[in-house]
DNA sequence: AAGCCACGCAACCGCCAAGGT
DNA sequence: TACCTTGGCGGTTGCGTGGCT
């Protein structure tokens, strides 16, 4: 079988000088771009002989490279089965799951996608699945909502509250728009939380270590890592039912809100995320230690100790105090799926 | 048209583990 | 046991390209 290099030749002459260019000739050995005739000299060694010694190949097959640099081109660039082009939908989830059980294990993830490289992944993985990672508030190394979003949101909500605060006031498209968007916003992080929190609580329970990951592991990771990396939230409430009991739900609100360990009183941060539906009903949390630079909103309280942060519906003016403990239940779930 | 800049990706570098002597 | 060789892996580099101003 031939294989056909990835770049044509035509493709490799017109280009002098792809990729690093030679630093240093050690030994007088070439470095930098392989051409055309390099190419097929490898091929057509490897066809007849197979690689063997990596170390004694370039020798035997006429080439004035390093054995490393061969073997790097064979496995990266000239190996027969290797796919090229785009990576599809299910190769993307495939590797965003993988990679949140294995981390930045490029070769262990690339035997999960017949065809593709380490190589190949790693570039694809730091130009377009990381900055999307980030752009959708995850920490691409942990998979987890960034930590700084809390500290963000204050901010975001302060400013959604302040335009319903001068709601009497004509509102502009911008600040109208800008309200739709932050409230989408928040919306779309605290959901992506809420499943995070919940896959991770399911990770750490069923298993102990990859070893022991069961194909039933793997199932629901994948499961809720793909609702969570929907562009929008439009997962089905199926997800969350997985979990069952209230206490298990409870943990979640500890996940959530690191409820206070202290004996002190701690400041309360009341923030409201302004979930509006159309029964006019909000989501409103509560939030143990806020940030200290910020005063609190909407009427601070204080929790004391063994006090769950709390999240529930309410009605628009309802006063926002320490609810006595979190409830996530299916209604809510519904509700906001 | 020219300059700038961000992005994509091939290829190199350094390190490590396994196997052989 | 210590040293050497080899293959493999992950991180990083730097050039070409294309879009934007």
């Amino acid at each position: 079988m031939v294989a056909t290099p990835p770049t044509s030749p035509t493709q490799l002459d017109s280009i002098p000088s792809m990729g690093r260019s030679p630093c240093c000739d050690e030994n007088g050995l070439k470095k930098g771009p392989w051409t055309p005739e390099e190419d097929q000299k490898l091929i057509q060694y490897i066809e007849k002989q197979g690689h063997g010694s990596w170390r004694a190949l370039p020798k035997l097959a006429g080439l004035n490279r390093c054995g490393k640099s061969c073997r790097l081109r064979w496995t990266n660039y000239l190996r027969p089965d290797i796919k090229r082009g785009k990576f599809s939908d299910e190769e993307e989830q495939t590797i965003l799951n993988l990679h949140s059980i294995l981390g930045n294990k490029w070769s262990a993830i690339a035997t999960h996608l017949p065809g593709r490289t380490d190589n190949e992944i790693k570039n694809f993985w730091n130009t377009h699945l990381k900055k999307k990672l980030i752009q959708m508030g995850f920490d691409p190394m942990t998979h987890q909502p960034r930590t700084d979003f809390f500290s963000a949101l204050p901010q975001l909500i302060a400013l959604a509250n302040l335009c319903e605060f001068v709601d009497g006031w004509p509102k502009d498209n911008h600040a109208a728009r800008f309200q739709t968007e932050a409230v989408q916003a928040t919306k779309l992080q605290y959901l992506q939380f809420l499943l995070q929190s919940a896959s991770t609580m399911t990770n750490s329970s069923n298993s102990s270590g990859l070893g022991t990951t069961t194909a039933a592991d793997l199932e629901t990771m994948s499961l809720l890592n793909s609702q969570m990396t929907s562009p929008f939230p439009t997962m089905a409430p199926s997800g969350c039912q997985n979990i069952n009991g209230h206490e298990q739900v409870n943990q979640i609100a500890s996940v959530l809100f690191e409820p206070p360990t202290s004996q002190e009183n701690i400041e309360c941060y009341t923030m409201t995320a302004g979930f509006s539906q159309g029964d006019n009903s909000q989501i409103t949390t509560q939030r143990i230690s806020p940030p200290s630079s910020l005063p609190p909103l909407n009427g601070a309280s204080v929790a004391n100790q063994g006090d769950v942060c709390s999240m529930s519906s309410c009605n628009e003016n309802e006063t926002h105090s320490i609810w006595p403990e979190f409830l996530l239940d299916d209604q809510f779930i519904a509700e906001f799926a």
